[in-house]
DNA sequence: CGTCCCGTTGAAGTCTGTCAACATCCGTGG
DNA sequence: CCACGGATGTTGACAGACTTCAACGGGACG
């Protein structure tokens, strides 16, 4: 059973730019189908190139780097609206991995008509452009917090960062979201021991801030959160591919 | 006295990819003017859209993120052939600041011309977000060192970067290369402290890897680096706009 | 010649990592 | 039905990498 582009749940959502109606049915020619992944699904592998990109209708996933001596880095928490395999479209070859952690479902796309998407509907080649400076300011936001925060901050921002997120798709409810990852992948995306992490989260739970406990974020302080923050734990509009 | 596309110093360069001659000529026309930056130039704020787009032609620069502590997160080192700009270009917002630190020459282009690239000539806008890509990969890699490496071996990573990309525009002579940032600069780079960043440049010069005084930066044991960071050293061909 | 910036070095302190032990949950198999 | 192992979360004690504080040297510049 494929999602008809016009059915998109994603699309009314006010975190993602408008489509023309031109703009949808090309959407609609440009996906070659759909899938669903079960958790622990590689989508995409570092260092290779794939012949398909996608977009993430529902569930959630990491992006991570290995390096040589077996340290992870997660580079980012994959979820729905996310276009995937930016890198392999237009490079060639990927700069991390893509693994599904909860069941997720994916538009497919061809990698060999990405080129036919930049000359045959510009506005749409632009867009693309638009979703890799997105995810090139997230990554700046990232480093300035792993280089520069220290633990206490770091988890506080990225649990502000996922819970805004969740919030403009619509994946709040009751100040409550799932959040379908391990400690283990926070501190890998925080560059802190797994140790560390628990006992901050221990903290910021004390302190009132937040809540993470059975797979469920809550945050019970978003005004502390935010002074804390600035506006580095929001989340900007973006196109949908 | 501007630089005429054909005779662009950086266009023949194996680290970028070729430009077809119609390419040249409009570039040629997309470009509108080309500036020259007394160090300590601010070319593009933080939070700010700017009218223009730069490529660098000669000298080098800084960009960097502030926190609202005042702490400063160094997202890149700019040297010829970079373009600067493009989150302003497509996402209307800077997500860094950019700062010369030696004199600069640079190619300006409008921003307003931007969607004309995408729309006239697609080719070119592949490019741009071919840019991005690697931009966003490269921050991956950055996110990785800072987040998982020692010190000893974040500032291996950060040497090997910036020498193997002046080896590819071929400002390396004689073994050694310019550097013309200071240690803060790369400790804001790091998430390392002056201090620290110091001592292991000095146990990086014992152990005869490498060496940087007085500005210049040169690798003793290029074997030693591989072998500690794999390929994480090395650079990518990339489009020169 | 004073001042400022940058680099260098030593000593002390602390944030974070490592080690270790235990609790809980869950799927598997006896 | 219960035993078992594996994955995840929690907590305490200890160790260490890195930061902070402090002082000094050299070069550039007015």
């Amino acid at each position: 059973m494929v999602t008809k582009c016009t059915n998109c749940p994603l699309r009314g959502l006010p975190l993602f730019l408008e489509f023309s109606q031109d703009e949808l049915s090309f959407m609609q020619r440009f996906k070659t189908g759909e899938m669903e992944a079960e958790p622990g699904t590689h989508l995409l592998s570092q260092g290779e190139q794939s012949p398909q990109l996608f977009t993430v209708l529902t569930g959630m996933g990491l992006k991570y780097k290995m390096l040589r001596d077996g340290s992870r880095q997660v580079v980012g928490f994959v979820m729905p609206g996310d276009f995937l395999g930016l890198q392999a479209g237009v490079m060639g070859e990927m700069g991390h991995s893509v693994e599904a952690v909860t069941t997720m479902t994916l538009c497919v796309f061809n990698r060999a008509n990405v080129w036919d998407l930049f000359s045959k509907h510009p506005t749409r080649g632009f867009d693309i452009a638009h979703l890799a400076a997105v995810e090139e300011h997230f990554l700046g936001d990232a480093l300035a917090t792993v280089g520069q925060r220290p633990a206490y901050e770091k988890i506080a921002w990225a649990m502000a960062r996922f819970f805004n997120r969740a919030l403009a798709i619509g994946q709040v409810v009751d100040n409550k979201t799932s959040l379908p990852f391990t400690q283990q992948d926070l501190a890998d995306a925080l560059g802190l021991s797994l140790v560390h992490t628990n006992k901050q989260l221990a903290q910021l739970r004390r302190d009132g801030i937040l809540t993470w406990q059975k797979g469920e974020l809550s945050v019970d302080d978003m005004d502390a959160l935010t002074h804390m923050l600035g506006d580095d734990g929001e989340v900007q509009t973006r196109p949908l591919v």
